[in-house]
DNA sequence: CAAATATCAGTAAGACTGACATCG
DNA sequence: CCGATGTCAGTCCTACTGATATTT
C-alpha cells in the first residue's frame, strides 16, 4: 500500500531525527531554524504555513527556541502584530549540525538505493513541497 | 530540512489516504488488509512487527476489522496462542479499490513535479521501501 | 520454569479546535 | 467594523508502557 509505506518511511524519519536531537527538542523546532535558515526574520504564522505547524502550536516552539537563545523575537515596527524571528549564532551553527545528520540518516532511510539516487530523491521531495 | 521534508510527505500521505477510507478505518486498518492480500492467514504477531504496529494497537486494528467481516480470525490449531488473520471477499474488494486510490494519492501529492519526476519519485521510493 | 502470543488499562506526545486580545 | 496575528486552554487521536492470562 503506497500510501501506507510513505507514511511509515516518514515516521521512521521523524523518529531517528528527533533521536539526535538535545534532549528537549523535538523535529517541529528543527524545522522552524531549518526554515529561518534559508531565509531569516520572518513572522510566525509565514513559518507556519510553510512548515504545516499550527499556529498555536508555534507559539509553544518558538518559546522553546527563544529560551534556548537559539532564536531572537521582536516585534516587527512596521506591524506591530507581528513577531519577526530571526537566528542566533547559536542556532545558525545547530542548524549546520542537524542538516549534516539529517543527510546521514536520510540516505541511511534510503539504503536501498544508490548514492546519486539519494541525492536526486532528496531534490525532488523538497520541491514537491514547495 | 530533509528528514522533516519524509515526514510532512509521510504526514500528508497519511491523513488523504484516512480520509479517503470508509468513516471509522484508518490507515492502519488498510495496512492490516493491505498485508494480508500479499500472504493470507497470519498471525497478529507477525503482521505487527512488518507493519511497525504495537501488537497492543493490532487487537483493536483487528477487533474493528472482524466486526466489520473484512478480515476472519481463527485460533491456529497447531499453536493455541495465535490467531490466524485471512481475508474475506469483501476485504479483498476493499485493498483492490484502496490500492488504486493509494496511487491516485501518490501522484496526487508529488504535483509540483512533471509526469516523469512524479514516476521516477515513484519507482525509486518503491525500491527504498523493498 | 521460561518464552511467546494476545489482550487490556493507563500514559505520553502531536496536532487540532475554539476563544480571545491586539493591531492594521 | 472587519480581517490578520499571536496567544492560551482544552480536546482528540495515535503510539507507547506495563501488566496479565493462556499456551508452548
Amino acid at each position: 500500500m503506497p500510501t501506507y509505506a510513505l507514511s511509515l518511511l516518514g515516521r521512521e524519519a521523524h523518529d531517528r531525527m528527533a533521536q539526535w536531537l538535545p534532549a528537549g527538542l523535538r523535529l517541529g523546532h528543527l524545522a522552524v531554524l531549518g526554515a529561518l535558515a534559508e531565509r531569516d526574520a520572518r513572522a510566525q504564522r509565514e513559518l507556519s504555513a510553510q512548515l504545516r505547524i499550527h499556529p498555536s502550536d508555534m507559539v509553544t516552539l518558538v518559546d522553546d527556541l527563544a529560551r534556548r537563545e537559539l532564536i531572537s523575537r521582536t516585534t516587527d515596527p512596521a506591524d506591530r502584530r507581528r513577531n519577526l524571528i530571526g537566528l542566533t549564532p547559536p542556532g545558525r551553527k545547530l542548524v549546520r549540525q542537524a542538516t549534516t545528520a539529517s543527510r546521514r540518516i536520510h540516505r541511511e532511510l534510503l539504503t536501498a538505493l544508490s548514492p546519486p539516487e539519494q541525492e536526486q530523491v532528496q531534490q525532488l521531495l523538497d520541491r514537491a513541497l514547495g
